[in-house]
DNA sequence: TCTCTGGATCGACGATGGTCGATATACGCG
DNA sequence: CGCGTATATCGACCATCGTCGATCCAGAGA
């Protein structure tokens, strides 16, 4: 395969907005699945610092510290994040890299959008 | 003022990305608040309703209905997407009418889209 | 193999959140 | 004013979540 199956092609009609036509109960809890992740103050500050890290990879070391959270709790936080699919993580020797997965993004925002991009 | 204070110049850089720059925690909890009144089902079905909706509005007896959830439930809903500054609420007689804040979903798309839209 | 270090998992605890029934409030109409 | 209908608020209950310390697992190097 190419790519992921970030798209479920049985509940996701496409990335068009929501405000558009009546979400369904499936397409609603998958969103709002994602967006769970998304909700939660150390998480967005963890994505925010991966994607601001040059060569978009970070390791757990790196986040720990500026968070002032304890290290299993920063793990946690990013188990999340990459169940959610908007983070990949790669085991370099001792350290584990995070990297962002920007499509994943790029959905939701294109899911809360009212006006069409692009 | 021409615009309501959606934008805080002290917290809020402007409307860009939260993965080109790190966010500070000021910003994390702002944008996070906004992102939990999302990440629910019927929440987001809420806000779908309503956009769907010719003219932009609904009166809480439209949502009630195909929810299948009680009124109290659904006015708690109305409630948070209310206070998060998702929707406006307005009486009309008997009946209260919810209208999106295109706005706001605007804001938090551009939040979190990587790519540069418009 | 032993040890050290980076990271993940576990189990527990307090906090927050979604839901309900009961009740209160607001409005329109006789 | 009194009644019926449309929403909002309240109080309670159970589930989920964020956090921690303790512990486990994986890789590197001696």
């Amino acid at each position: 395969m190419t790519t992921p199956a970030l798209i479920d092609p049985q509940t996701q009609t496409c990335c068009s907005s929501l405000v558009h036509v009546p979400l369904g109960a499936r397409q609603a809890d998958d969103l709002s699945h994602r967006l769970k992740a998304l909700a939660d103050p150390t998480r967005l500050r963890l994505l925010s610092m991966i994607g601001a890290r040059q060569g978009g990879e970070a390791c757990v070391c790196d986040l720990t510290e500026p968070l002032d959270l304890s290290q299993p709790t920063i793990s946690h936080h990013l188990k999340v994040l990459r169940e959610a699919g908007l983070v990949t993580s790669r085991r370099r020797g001792t350290w584990v890299h995070y990297a962002l997965v920007p499509e994943a993004l790029e959905r939701i925002s294109a899911a809360l959008a009212v006006t069409e991009h692009r």
